[in-house]
RNA sequence: CGGGGCGUGGCUCAGCCUGGUUAGAGCGCCUGGUUCGGGACCAGGAGGUCGGUGGUUCAAAUCCACUCGCCCCGACCA
């Protein structure tokens, strides 16, 4: 294509809106415009490097032998009111009503109409397993849109669901998508990780997110370079670092010490003279029942550890909680927050923390504004049941080995779920089995955000002069530049080139616009075309100069040369990545 | 939803505090010419209801109120 003619409009400044590095390139480079917060118009180049990543996705879901469907992103309300999803997605779900005032939704994903064709559709085992996937418009009203194209209200999204007679059955959908997915991330040219996932109150026994490292990323994961261990903050264990000062010897009692004034963990551990880690954290919050009813827990950490909310819903089997009132602690406790402890509670449940196992003379609060109990033993002064529902900290190490972890930013660009029969039950998906008895679908759901890929590779590529993506998802192969596009030799031997390589099947941009070569290489560079050709003063004795725009290391290749040497470049960077 | 910031030609921003002619700059854009290996130069030119509404005032981009939009932090995030 002659880029004199296209629509590429490149900004010489970073846009005062965009703050991360693949929102503010994306702009610069001319691939997208922003329509309104979290909304944005995907303009040529934007749209032509999602179209390969859709081939490359759609390349790898069909040799699994998943079949492509196309679905309405406009649903009706009621199949969401069937499985739940109408109530428990909140505000995140786009709600509208049609003009006969029947309730509507935008489909952030398509369990429901994905489990609506299947049960009228799926009446035996030997139709089992399918896998069905589509590559479609998602909708969230995301409460607060950030970070470019990050997290937005509309985004595109390849998802699938599989769907099979018993759980050896998921296992296999399940395992065909991580090797799917592993393929199309490896082919996509992204650095990427797999952790384990937090399955959610969704009943799903396994879940694993692909993530990739970058600053710009929000998700949180815990990673082990020595034994490869990797999961989600939100999932995580580790070791805990040892506490700072060895717990008193001895079976001693608990003891009343005053702490005027003293109510945060730090003040405490200050008054007393003693580190966080000897202090037992106390928390009260509050969980709804499933008949409505607040159902209130203590949960006791190390004084300087957090409590991770996900790993508590697991350890106490609840779903979303809170943290309880000042007048219901006062109630429950006699005390404030700042003096709480675990000794003496009977009417609420406890739950503690693994961390706190084998400690002994610890302090907690009294229970008793201003006072704390010296020399708290968990398990002897008081029990509860234990678990580990404590958030990975920094400098924790790996729980098997003790080898160092490391937290780090991540995006989420791929999730694997064994959903199970969560949408089975709720709308009635089952088969007749062997036996002819009637068993539900055990089902699965993908998802790969397609925008993502994209701006995963800008946030893990991108270097001073602009975008540089891999060869196979880059909206261009190839940018030829003849340095003065008035020259008559230079033109005719640049028309040429860009005849050999179309011919060759290379993607080829054809830089034939009357600017100064410095722009036109600016421009280049900031859309991230990964090789250039340069038809310079050179081209008299016969050579162009070609251009990596990632390493920007120059070779000299004989005209007649250069389409063959672009292509068998291009083409090794397609093909698929060998391990 | 709480906290903060911003809204002035296409882009980046100045002017606002301390109200007072025709509202500025750089970049971009248009015309002509000279250029042509890393965001060239000369000459000429177009383009702005200062987000919106209401108020204060002889007079509002500037002060006040309301409102809309966008960005950031937090809450939230299958």
């Amino acid at each position: 294509m002659h880029w004199s003619r296209l629509f590429i409009p490149t900004l010489r400044e970073d846009p005062a809106e965009a703050e991360v590095v693949s929102h503010k390139l994306l702009l610069r480079a001319g691939y997208i415009r922003q329509l309104g917060a979290g909304l944005y118009n995907y303009l040529f180049l934007a749209q032509r490097s999602l179209l390969k990543i859709t081939n490359i996705i759609r390349e790898e879901m069909d040799a699994i032998g998943a079949q492509e469907f196309y679905l309405p992103g406009l649903n009706p309300a009621e199949i969401w009111q069937e499985s739940g999803r109408y109530d428990v997605m909140g505000d995140n779900l786009f709600r509208l009503k049609d003009r006969f005032g029947r309730p509507m939704c935008l489909g952030m994903t398509h369990e429901e109409v994905m489990t609506s064709i299947a049960r009228g559709e799926l009446r035996s085992y030997k139709q089992l397993p399918q896998i069905w996937y589509q590559i479609q418009t998602k909708f969230r009203d995301e409460p607060r849109p950030k970070s470019g194209l990050l997290r937005v209200r509309q985004f595109i999204m390849k998802d699938s669901y599989s769907f099979d007679l018993g759980p050896e059955g998921l296992d296999v959908s399940y395992e065909k998508h991580r090797v799917a997915y592993c393929r199309i991330f490896d082919r996509c040219g992204l650095e990427y990780v797999t952790v384990e996932a937090h399955s959610g109150a969704m009943g799903g026994s396994q879940s694993q997110e692909f993530m990739v490292r970058t600053n710009a990323g929000e998700d949180y994961v815990v990673i082990c370079r020595q034994t490869g261990y990797a999961a989600n903050l939100e999932k995580a264990s580790s070791r805990p670092t040892p506490p700072a000062q060895p717990d008193p010897e001895g079976d001693l009692s608990p003891a009343e010490v005053h702490t005027p004034g003293a109510k945060t963990i730090e003040e405490v551990a200050a008054f007393l003279k003693v580190p966080a880690t000897s202090l037992i954290k106390t928390l009260v919050v509050v969980a709804t029942d499933s008949e409505g009813k607040d159902r209130p827990m203590v949960a006791l950490l190390r004084g300087d550890h957090q409590l991770s909310e996900t790993k508590f819903q697991s350890v106490a089997g609840c779903g979303e909680f809170r943290p309880a009132h000042p007048l219901e602690i006062r109630d429950w406790f006699g005390a404030d927050a700042g003096s709480l402890g675990p000794v003496g509670v009977s009417k609420l449940p406890i739950f503690i923390d693994e961390a706190l196992r084998g400690r002994r003379n610890m302090i907690s609060g009294a229970n008793k504004d201003d006072y704390h109990l010296l020399n708290v033993t968990p398990g002897e002064d008081f029990t509860g049941a234990w678990g580990d529902f404590r958030q990975v900290a920094e400098g924790d190490t790996d729980i098997e080995t003790g080898a160092p972890l490391e937290v780090a930013k991540t995006v989420e660009i791929g999730h694997i779920f064994k959903l199970g029969y969560k949408y089975s039950h709720s709308m009635g998906l089952n088969v007749l089995s062997h036996d002819g008895s009637e068993v539900p679908v055990i089902m699965g759901s993908y998802g790969i955000g397609l925008e993502r890929i994209l701006c995963a590779a800008v946030e893990l590529f991108a270097d001073k002069d602009g975008i540089c993506l891999p060869v196979p998802i880059a909206p261009f192969e190839v940018v030829i530049t003849p340095v003065k596009i008035s020259d008559e030799s230079l033109r005719a031997a640049a028309d040429h080139l860009y005849a050999e390589l179309r011919k060759a099947g290379v993607d080829a941009l054809y830089d034939d616009r009357d600017l100064s070569p410095g722009v036109r290489f600016k421009d280049a560079d900031l859309i991230g075309v990964p090789w250039r050709v340069v038809l310079g003063k050179k081209l008299s004795a016969g050579f162009v100069e070609i251009v990596e725009r990632r390493t920007k290391s120059t070779t000299e290749v004989p005209v007649a040369e250069a389409a063959a040497w672009i292509k068998a470049k291009v083409d090794a960077a397609k093909a698929y990545p060998s391990a």
